[in-house]
RNA sequence: GGCCAGGUAGCUCAGUUGGUAGAGCAGAGGACUGAAAAUCCUUGUGUCGGCGGUUCAAUUCCGUCCCUGGCCA
């Protein structure tokens, strides 16, 4: 006898702008899915303009999870995204749905599928500590600190890597292991499901890049600096808070000090955007056994949608055999 | 029409006391294990506005024309 066929899970990616959301309502209104976000910003509350995040009329048709969870002055995180969802597939599997993940967050992805080691979590009172020692030395000295007690991660890191060496530091001071001892570790992969990966791409990057500033315009005219403002008012977060490094609110944030004008802000929200959707398909590029498909496709919902079904059906074909 | 200042990479500019040029930004490629929309790495040949002249050699000097901005008519 072979082994039981996992529940599906169907994996919907793409860089920003590429329309995900429109083809994960379509297939949410067709098929029995649950959609669940893998978004890094679409997590945070009251910040809907600049994260495109689906307005209220369309959660409510299609209902999303893991939108909405935090306070902009909060912080989430990887191995949190990962229970979150696990949990949620879990629940969503059980009623008989399958789980639709869509999300533009690649980190997040691999991590839910590839799992992750056991490493210390963030310890915010240890990066203060370290911050300090940077603002004071420079990060190539805390780089030449690290050198001495985990040398293989100083290697592969460059000393400038500010995020990099102050986790690889962060875990020698909470844990008194090297991040390459603990990344020696067996992982615990958990992914009871037979993934259905998707990657919404561009077949011609200019038209994404044109589609992003007339995106970009309409979240100024539909009052991003606005949205800003009321969240420096209310939660006044500092500034190298995630939810204000978000592409977009980091720009009206300079905008809104002074730093910047209103003409740069548009500028450097627009380049801004470009460089995370550039990134966001590099990631693709190296991820294996996704089934591509243009985003600039007219009818791209309807070929998802087919591609789905015939997946599916494999699925219960390999399960009857 | 006159005077002045400019025309150098997609953009903003630097520079060459004559030996065909380089920064920032943008763009492109890559990395990625609890902040990831983050963080970091690599990547710069372009009729140096056009046409003439001087010169072994002109983007650089001279002449002329065109374009842009400012001032004066």
């Amino acid at each position: 006898m072979s082994p039981p066929v996992q529940p599906p899970a169907i994996l919907l990616m793409g860089p920003t702008a590429s329309g995900k959301t429109a083809v994960a309502i379509q297939l949410a209104t067709t098929l029995p899915c649950e959609i669940i976000s893998v978004d890094s910003a679409q997590i945070y509350k009251d910040m809907d303009i600049g994260t495109a995040k689906p307005d209220a009329e369309t959660l409510k048709r299609a209902p999303h999870h893991l939108i909405n969870i935090i306070e902009p002055h909060e912080s989430y995180s990887t191995a949190r995204f990962r229970n979150d969802a696990l949990a949620l597939m879990r629940e969503i599997t059980e009623r008989g749905n399958i789980p639709l993940l869509v999300g533009g967050t690649m980190l997040y992805f691999k991590s839910l599928v590839e799992g992750l080691n056991d490493l210390p979590e963030a310890d915010s009172a240890v990066r203060l500590i370290i911050e300090t020692m940077a603002k004071e030395e420079g990060w190539p000295a805390l780089h030449g600190k690290l050198r001495k007690v985990d040398p293989a991660t100083a290697a592969r890191l460059d000393p400038n890597d500010a995020q990099r060496i102050q986790r690889a530091l962060e875990i020698y001071y909470v844990s008194g292991k090297s991040m390459t001892d603990l990344l020696k570790q067996p992982k615990y992969v958990y992914f009871p499901y037979t993934p259905i990966r998707i990657a919404l791409v561009p077949g011609d990057r200019a038209v994404l890049q044109e589609r992003i500033a007339q995106r970009f315009d309409a979240m100024l005219s539909a009052g991003l600096v606005e949205e800003v403002r009321r969240l420096r008012d209310e939660y006044a977060p500092d500034p190298d808070t995630p939810s204000v490094r978000c592409v977009g609110y980091r720009q009206a944030w300079n905008y809104l000090n002074g730093k910047i004008s209103i003409e740069e802000l548009r500028e450097q929200g627009i380049a801004a955007t470009r460089q995370l959707a550039k990134r966001q398909l590099t990631w693709l590029r190296a991820i294996e056994g996704v089934t591509e498909f243009d985003c600039l496709a007219e009818n791209v919902g309807d070929m998802v949608l087919e591609y789905i079904r015939q997946e599916l059906e494999a699925m219960v074909i390999a399960g009857e055999s």
